[in-house]
DNA sequence: ACATGTGAAGTTATTCACAGCC
DNA sequence: GGCTGTGAATAACTTCACATGT
């Protein structure tokens, strides 16, 4: 757990440990790296060497303990004490974020909303207080927010992107299409739907070229 | 153009594309890879490397044609007649995806909706006809709608991917948090929100924990 | 001079395959 | 026998560095 973990590995074990919840859920107490590999839609030596990154251990005979996982990966991306998030741009998008975001992480919340449209400003959105842009700074400072969702048009992610820098945030999630610059000590993720549309349509297009082309695979 | 191709090449020419069109409309006619590069976030040998799959060749002195590169990456990235998607689940993330997309591209465009809320079926949503999720395959195959994408709830993702498929779509955009399961021919792409928000989450504090620890970087 | 195009090298990620254990 | 954990092998991706062209 001391070495560096790739951004694949700690985005699978976010994908095993919500997968886990789910087996929780139904009252599963253990699964072997199999089972995890078919729902993850990924390979069972991948899922092992995933979890080796956790420090936690497996047993040979009945696999995995779901609640034992599940803790071992918290412990291992969850901050101790929780981190707050802000999100900037409540349009369709950032309601969809906020109805999804609010109140189901006690460890990875979304605590405020900003917008510069009036009808908007100083209402509850999805259960989230939404506050005018021009606060930004004040309220970011006073919750201690340290990650923002930028869910703006492009246009102005970057200027948005610069103000949450510059209130001191950690980490920016950006759902607008435009890739941002951020210094060094920030880590910024970009989600990027045009280009993820735009690969699946250059995908199922081969596929099904390819299908045609050699209809009889063995 | 004939070997294969990376996810990751394609999904950067996607994005170069939207950045020289930016480029071409503030009247920019010529790019060096180091330009496109700064704009896209990556290396400039990247840029080249991605901009041959493509067949397009720049000049050493003014670099790449704008208008040609976008045209050599559509030529390679689209569908010559295009391709037509449906999407399923008009919900808040649903609605923002249809306000991004309809009417934007004529090659890949959105052109139907489902959904069983009686109060959006048979209405248009940002441009886009709704209908009950019933007619599903129906208006599939009459409408030659080759692309989904499935904004509905997580529970509800592989019942409509299924339903997707045997209407005889070759490609699936899932936004929903559960990975998909989909036969070989047919290719699916997860964008998983949670997982990315907690990638951010994670990485940014990282970077803090090392910042605190490592006040003077060099 | 300085940019492109690209083999070669380097780096990162995944899979293999097997020791060890129950 | 079939699982985990993991060194070793493989594959995928990125960067280097330089030949080539203008």
């Amino acid at each position: 757990m001391a070495d560096r973990v790739s951004a694949k590995t700690v985005g699978r074990l976010s994908l095993y440990r919500r997968l886990l919840s789910g087996l929780v859920s139904v009252g599963t107490r253990y699964v072997f790296s199999h089972d995890l590999a078919r729902l993850a839609g990924c390979t069972a030596a991948q899922v092992r060497r995933d979890i080796m990154a956790t420090g936690y251990h497996g047993s040979p005979t009945r696999g995995y303990d779901t609640l034992e996982l599940i803790r071992s990966i918290s412990d291992f991306l969850d901050a101790p004490d929780g981190m707050r998030s802000a999100l900037v741009g409540v349009g369709n998008l950032g309601r969809a974020i906020l109805a999804y975001f609010v109140g189901r992480r006690p460890r990875l919340s979304i605590v405020a909303a900003f917008d510069n449209d009036p009808d908007k400003v100083d209402r509850d959105v999805h259960g989230c207080r939404c506050h005018n842009t021009s606060e930004m700074q004040r309220v970011i400072r006073e919750q201690e927010i340290v990650l923002g969702i930028i869910t703006v048009p492009a246009p102005e992610a970057q200027h948005v992107a610069d103000q949450l820098v510059r209130a001191g945030v950690w980490g920016v999630l950006n759902f607008a299409p435009a890739p941002l610059r951020v210094p060094a000590h920030v880590y910024a993720e970009d989600v990027d739907m045009t280009m993820a549309l735009e690969k699946v349509a250059y995908f199922a297009r081969q596929r099904q070229v390819e299908r045609v082309a050699e209809p009889e695979p063995g």
